[in-house]
DNA sequence: TCTGGGGTCCTAGGACCC
DNA sequence: TCTGGGGTCCTAGGACCC
């Protein structure tokens, strides 16, 4: 059997673990730049906040009932996760085979327990995690992946009647669980899949289910659709993985808080931005063999990326691949002076490291010269530095100090669990 | 006036090779 | 003038996820 652990209202569940006044009280937590909503507790969801909607959209009814509003704070909940993680980890115990899906949550192979056992098990799981972290979770078990997100869905859906766990094992009952379940509520199928099954007059996961497989390969996008088949048949298709895998491509991009017409600006941002993906880059000891690079002018479509139109993008190969900042800066910055268009307002930018190979520079290869070695040390000094003081205490003089163009974010919460200065003080 | 950011996998089709 | 078949690698683009 496969649990899913999901964290409810993962943000604002963190925002709340410090601030015991906000318990029970409506709260949203907003995407970079103070965007749109991307969290909100149930008290918010039953006033009528959207999710996803823009924040000045959300204003009128946020203003009304006095609801608690925070811009993301990354920090915050990247080591809640952390807490939450290793939480699952102690519970599984040796065999851990626990998958981190995403920030808030974990995939969990429970084939070690017995089927009549696993609704305490989980009610065990879900206890643990609330008293260790203060972050209160849902529990969805099923046969495969597929289902028990389902379950998991079906679990948040009624929380009073389920007590946030839903175990889905008998065909009868997953026969009524995915009559229940829209196509469009099923991982996997998204809005393009969506309307194309209801075009065909498939609505629920139950029909879906009972189409052939040859049917899923021609119409869903070949082998994911046949996946998909069967796993809501409960033939297990899609499996775990647990180990960490390096990362294929890293990317940092951002709205700038205010338009921007200044090519210095433009650079000194995409410089910043280098320097956060060089870090993650050299996390994971990695080199990049290529960089990308994007502006996007303000009269541009907001969804407009660096994949549309050779005319906001560039792409650059380095002669090798490098984990130095100052190497990835000079290539990006290079690349921002061939886009950049005088007189053009620009509302974004953004960058991405690809081409990801193993960084030969840290097995202190044979044809490698001192000086490389000499920058390894002082890349992994300035990371040790930005990481245990504020950020960007160190960095390069090409990011700049001023930072015009830096997004908005005004109603970021205290850096609570990993900044000294930031803890509570209990008296 | 104000609408996020960062990823993955798969397929089709072109270039190239023998 | 006629002009095969099979393979690999790469890239763009579509779909999905949280």
């Amino acid at each position: 059997m496969n649990a899913i652990v999901d964290c409810n209202s993962f943000y604002c569940s963190c925002e709340r673990a410090f601030r015991p006044d906000l318990w029970n009280k409506p709260v949203v937590v907003l995407s970079n730049n103070d965007g749109c909503i991307v969290s909100r507790s149930d008290e918010a969801r039953l006033l009528g906040v959207g999710m996803a909607i823009p924040y000045f959209q959300a204003r009128p009814i946020i203003d009304k009932h006095g609801i608690s509003v925070f811009s993301s704070n990354y920090h915050l909940y990247g080591d809640m996760s952390w807490r939450v993680m290793e939480t699952l980890r102690t519970l599984m115990g040796e065999a851990s085979k626990v998958e981190v899906y995403s920030v808030d949550e974990a995939f969990m192979d429970l084939d070690h327990i017995p089927i009549h056992e696993l609704e305490d098990y989980s009610r065990h799981i879900k206890q643990t995690v609330e008293q260790w972290t203060g972050i209160s979770v849902s529990v969805g078990v099923a046969p495969t992946k597929t289902l028990a997100k389902m379950a998991n869905r079906l679990a948040k859906k009624n929380k009073q009647l389920s007590g946030c766990i839903k175990v889905l094992t008998g065909e009868d009952e997953l026969r009524t669980a995915l009559q229940q379940t829209r196509v469009d509520d099923l991982w996997g199928v998204g809005r393009a899949y969506a309307a194309k099954l209801i075009n065909w007059g498939i609505t629920s996961a139950w029909e879906l289910s009972n189409m052939p497989e040859e049917w899923a390969h021609t119409n869903m996008g070949g082998i994911v659709g046949v996946r998909l088949i069967r796993e809501l048949r409960g033939l297990p298709s899609i499996g775990m993985e647990e180990e960490l895998i390096d990362k294929k491509m890293i990317a940092t991009t951002r709205m700038f808080g205010r338009p921007v017409t200044d090519l210095h600006e433009v650079r000194e941002a995409v410089a910043t931005y280098i320097s956060r993906a060089a870090e993650k880059l050299r996390r994971q000891h990695s080199a990049a063999g290529a960089v990308s690079v994007f502006i996007v002018s303000k009269e541009q479509d907001h969804h407009t990326d660096f994949r549309r139109g050779a005319t906001i993008s560039n792409y650059t190969t380095l002669p090798r691949a490098t984990s130095l900042t100052h190497e990835l800066i000079k290539a990006a910055v290079g690349l921002v002076d061939r886009l950049f268009e005088q007189g053009k307002e620009y509302k974004k930018a953004g960058v991405m490291l690809s081409s990801l190979v193993p960084d030969a520079s840290i097995q202190g290869n044979l044809f490698s010269s001192h000086a490389a070695g000499e920058h390894r040390h002082l890349m992994h000094a300035i990371d040790n530095i930005n990481f245990s003081m504020r950020d960007d205490s160190v960095k390069f003089g090409s990011s700049g100090m001023n930072k015009h163009w830096k997004m908005r974010q005004e109603l970021r919460s205290p850096r609570f669990s990993t900044r000294w200065e930031d803890l509570r003080e209990v008296k």
